[in-house]
DNA sequence: TTGAATCACGAAAACAGTTTTCAATATCGA
DNA sequence: TCGATATTGAAAACTGTTTTCGTGATTCAA
């Protein structure tokens, strides 16, 4: 029922699909195709997880060294208003970008040992969200549900914390 | 089970107890005790709900208009760390703060139309919770649980709405 | 009570993340 | 291909927040 972020491969023909996507949302709106938009929707795609622009720029400039940050937060907002991405913020004050996963709606469970991202869909809890929205005369439109916390693994944890202090 | 934020008067005895907890903290940590403290603390244990940086610079200068941004900003973070406050991000880009109300831990339905933001707790969600942490190995130090919606009471909402758009 | 050490203040500058501006360039339909 | 229009990249602007720095308060020991 959980998913951890960086336990498969990211899905070839998915991808395609959603690069193609992108292309119909970009004509239907009238805008132009072009390669650095299709470089960072390509780029962006191939990653997984909770990416944060920075982490985007990164790969994008290994690719077109040339393309700066505007166009990639510009290209981002595109991704967002066509439904394809979800932007999040898990309050260390940076944007971060989740394309949509196989799991459609989901909640996450933070590390804060690790910076680990665990992703978990429960039908039980939406239903009892959906109930308290209901007694206290709300209607839903979204939700969003945060643990914050620490793996009980403590040692993979622990060789977690220490990949990412190495690379930052 | 939920409480709206603009429902009840203050409780002069509670803030009175708050001021002193303030001023407890104050000593125990060394620090000195200043007239533009307790001013911004008595100013904000007076006001409801969730209150922005700004909206409480509004109120603090009407009682001192020396007081600057430094200051509340530098104030508010004693009154987190002293445990008395709690800071909120709602995804709206500024932080929000929150004395502690009746209920001690709750979740928030956000109002999208109106921007009314109601509090509610569920131990039935408490607890679902701690399982699918459970089921995760992960143990939750904290959550944030809100939800993003609409009243449903529409002419109430509207009022509200109006309200709001006028003061802005 | 006074004085020295220290802390806190306020204004402005700095900062981080993000958005906008603007002149140059690329795209796409006619 | 041409021309209207959208897009780009670099830099400036912006927003919310934090820090700096010179000045002013507070505290506590003498």
């Amino acid at each position: 029922m959980a998913a951890s972020e960086n336990n498969l491969k990211v899905d070839e023909k998915m991808v395609q699909e959603k690069e193609a996507a992108f292309a119909r949302f970009i004509q239907e709106q009238g805008l132009k195709t072009t390669r650095q938009r299709n470089t960072i929707v390509s780029v962006f795609f191939r990653l997984r997880g909770h990416i944060s622009v920075e982490e985007l720029l990164i790969e994008v400039k290994k690719v077109n060294p040339r393309i700066g940050y505007a166009t990639v937060y510009r290209t981002l907002h595109l991704l967002v208003e066509s439904s394809l991405v979800e932007e999040r913020r898990f309050g260390d004050g940076l944007a971060r970008y989740e394309g949509h996963s196989d799991v459609e709606h989901h909640d996450h469970m933070i590390c804060l040992e690790c910076g680990q991202i665990m992703e978990f869909f429960n039908p039980r809890l939406e239903a009892l969200q959906e109930q308290l929205a209901e007694e206290n005369n709300f209607e839903i439109y979204r939700h969003r549900l945060e643990l914050y916390g620490a793996c009980k693994d403590k040692d993979a944890c622990a060789v977690r914390a220490k990949k990412k202090g190495a690379q930052a």
